[in-house]
DNA sequence: GTCCCGCCTGACGCCACGTCAGGGTCAAGG
DNA sequence: CCTTGACCCTGACGTGGCGTCAGGCGGGAC
């Protein structure tokens, strides 16, 4: 692909990515013989990456250093980019409630505080995270091996964890063989433990969220493949005892 | 107030403020005999706006020409960063929706295609409210009669809308004095007569937000005031009628 | 009086591009 | 085969929204 068909495709102006090949963030993978420039899909991973956390605040160095960081796979930038996007749909949604007050408060007459109308502006420091750690642990040796240690962890447990997914998808066939009806008390324990498995192996998942990913299973016919070619009729099942699970909880 | 505490208040430095005035986006109305900077609390009304347009990504000109424009209201102004407040609320869920499926996706060995994954990134654009517009109806003496109009109208529906809002709180006053219950449907009805009349004069109130705000007049002691002053124990009586009808329409 | 903090006004710097300028490239059509 | 128009290239300068000194005045606590 060439800039014009990267750059419409990925919502931002061609300059923006010749300025990304300048600074080094992100230059394609190879030239055409008279100088085009050309991005493979790794080219279009990364501009992905790039793209979510400049959104998310973070300076273009920053951004960088983070993707060319080698002891943070994909996963750990996944997470991270959940957990702030999280923080800011509460921010947001704070926002959204503070102008709604302010209107209701108009709407009687009554008028609020300053301090109160401001707080929502409160801190908010895109790089707070990389800084909190970095404040709380110095970046002392200590700090470095416990980073390198979860790093070595992180791919010594990749392996288990996704046994355990396997596992998990096993034992839900089987219990859609056995004719054990999806909302039964038995697929709906498989769906709370697969919930568990994702909260303590990947992030935290709450049960609303569960039943979103379940929908996604019958959904996207990627996702439903990936069951049915274990066992058919397995997405459906799984996506129906999450739901179930979720109803039981809630 | 001097510059140094408006900042701290405000979550900005004072740099920002020497800026805001130098561009005359806010001017200080006064200034001590020595030239200090003197803010007062219209100058702090009119910074919280500029806060919350460069929030939503307005370049600073522009925020002077909306607050500036004589024919927009407080009002009209709160309504629009509500809707754009939203309008972000919802882009934000949904990265948080493609992250989450991303990490699904991984999770079990899918890759998503790349126009899936940049969909999110796709038109945001700050100043399409009034880019819109301006294009819909073009910048016609027919649209700027409409906006005048518009502008007019809401003056002249003030008070109404006013005494609108005051019958419906009598009304309800009447009903707690009548003994009628909170959850009766008698209060109930007034409790969806009062959301739908928010959502035709204000904003689109659904249910769920409708219960946030009932929320809001006992947990916050000057709505909780307004209410007690028309009748005792009517900010509770209110906050839980509309929290039934919510229910109810659940 | 003096010490220190806070305020003032320039003036320069920086980031993430936008916006020309001047010129080569590629594929479709005449 | 040649033109035409859309697309690409590399500088180079401009811009918005401040950050960051530098040099100097104001003010109140001791």
């Amino acid at each position: 692909m060439n800039v014009g068909e990267v750059a419409a495709l990925a919502g931002v102006t061609v300059r923006t990515l010749h300025h990304y090949d300048r600074i080094g963030l992100l230059s394609p993978s190879g030239r055409t013989p008279s100088g085009y420039r050309q991005y493979g899909p790794s080219d279009l991973d990364r501009l992905h990456q790039v793209l979510l956390y400049r959104e998310l605040g973070f300076p273009l160095e920053e951004v960088a250093t983070l993707l060319d960081d080698p002891s943070a796979d994909p996963e750990t930038h996944l997470r991270r980019q959940h957990r702030m996007l999280r923080d800011r749909l509460e921010r947001t949604s704070a926002m959204v409630a503070a102008v709604e007050k302010e209107m209701e408060a108009r709407n009687m007459g009554i008028s609020l505080t300053p301090e109160e109308r401001f707080e929502v502006f409160g801190e908010q420091d895109p790089a707070q995270y990389d800084a909190e750690v970095s404040q709380r642990w110095g970046e002392t040796d200590a700090y470095k091996q416990s980073k390198r240690k979860t790093a070595a962890y992180t791919k010594d447990d990749w392996v288990r964890i996704k046994a355990e997914g396997a596992q998990l998808e096993a034992r839900f066939a089987a219990a859609l063989r056995s004719g054990a009806a999806p909302d039964s008390d038995e697929a709906m324990d498989l769906a709370e433990e697969h919930r568990q498995s994702i909260t303590r192996n990947y992030y935290d998942c709450p049960p609303e969220m569960h039943v979103g990913l379940g929908r996604m299973y019958v959904e996207d016919e990627r996702f439903t493949a990936h069951y049915e070619k274990i066992a058919p009729g397995l997405a459906r099942y799984v996506s129906t005892a999450v739901q179930a699970n979720a109803t039981r909880q809630g």
